[in-house]
DNA sequence: TGTACATCAGTGAACGCGCGTTCACTGATGTAC
DNA sequence: TGTACATCAGTGAACGCGCGTTCACTGATGTAC
């Protein structure tokens, strides 16, 4: 048995090893947890050390500064996006409208049980995206298959909407009830949604607003 | 004539009197410009304080603290949009789907010529907005309208949806656009919208939307 | 299997910074008589 | 109209704090022979 120092309680996990083993990964996480929390300020490089049970120079090691591990952050939001919209679309079957509305379901689902994620990926203050592209590539994704499935379910149907105005329609609806959601006003606002999942109100709402473009 | 003493290059008005004059008022809107200049983590009472050319000591004169400076800066936000959107509905005239549409427009059209003030209202760290009465009521007197002119709507047309859910709908799809607009991706995806006005962008977008649902 | 040595990935002290807030002060202003 | 005095609204030094980042260091680990 490996000799195992007491832990004190309440803090951090004692290491049995000085060097961490994945603290890049555990580094990751950490901010990630930190970002659900609520309020992005509160998420500081020193802060994530402390809560990883290291000291605040390490990170340095595997991140050249603090926006470098918020990109990674984001840019793991958008591949994750990305996955649970394909899977969606996947699900609903070959209905292009049905298609579409899944994927939107599934962008509102993403940002409320990945909050975390969903905030750094909008957060302005992160620094030039520019510097990041696998970031830039992962958000391209995401709005590519925005835009083929909005322009499948236009062809299907022949509507006669501007690709780019459903697009930016279809992406407003769900971005708009996503933020009020979970750092907006709905978010305390529970008397409006009385208990309604997010999920129900997601869908009511995104077959209110995409599905009637195609029944007119 | 009074005396003037010269002013330094690029240093703020220099004040000829002791007492400012108004300085509640200055803070208020110097708060309000450094907010429209993006990152509202720039928004420090110092450097308010420094723009109005004065020590950061003064604006206690005024203010609390930094949270009712904020609060302030909201609860106008509010009580401007209320204003712009009651205009917007009056000018609409009497049919519902078009007064509906207009607030939906006047919204959008707010955000976009008052970020600072957009910024400020949906922000979450401003502590709890519990703590501002006069803030809530604001905020409250928006939401009623909105309220109001749906209901309006779907009572004018005896449609078949329920007015929490078109109220969300209708609201998420203009603070979607907003947001993308205002402090998101759409801020640079210029290619996106080519040289259509983000009014025009609105119009077509929440008359896809909310009209939609009318015509059904 | 053992040893020498390079490299990796931690530590912890330090730097410089800007923030919100407090406080004793003082010059300017308003008011009572 | 002039004067005494209270109050208002500034000043500027100071406090304590947490942040991002750097750096010389050192213990742990991996590799060549």
């Amino acid at each position: 048995m490996r000799k195992q120092p007491k832990a004190k309680v309440g803090a951090p996990k004692r290491r049995t090893t000085y060097h961490h083993g994945d603290l890049r990964r555990v580094l990751i996480s950490t901010a990630l947890k930190l970002a659900e929390e609520g309020d992005l300020s509160a998420l500081t490089l020193r802060e994530v050390a402390r809560r990883a049970g290291v000291t605040h120079g390490a990170p340095y090691h595997h991140f050249p500064n603090k926006a470098a591990l918020l990109a990674v952050l984001a840019e793991e939001g958008y591949r994750q996006l990305y996955t649970e919209q394909l899977q969606a679309v996947a699900k609903a079957g070959a209905d292009p409208t049905a298609r579409m509305q899944a994927l939107g379901v599934a962008y509102v689902r993403f940002a409320v049980q990945h909050p975390g994620h969903f905030r750094v990926m909008y957060r302005t203050d992160i620094g030039e995206r520019a510097e990041y592209p696998t970031l830039l590539e992962a958000a391209q994704l995401v709005f590519v298959q925005l835009t083929s499935t909005a322009d499948g379910m236009i062809r299907a149907r022949s509507l006669e909407v501007d690709l780019i105005e459903f697009v930016l329609a279809a992406w407003s609806v769900v971005h708009g009830l996503a933020t009020l959601w979970v750092d907006g006003p709905l978010k305390h606002l529970s008397a409006l949604t009385g208990n309604r999942s997010i999920e129900e109100i997601a869908a009511g709402i995104t077959a209110m607003s995409i599905e009637q473009v195609a029944t007119r």
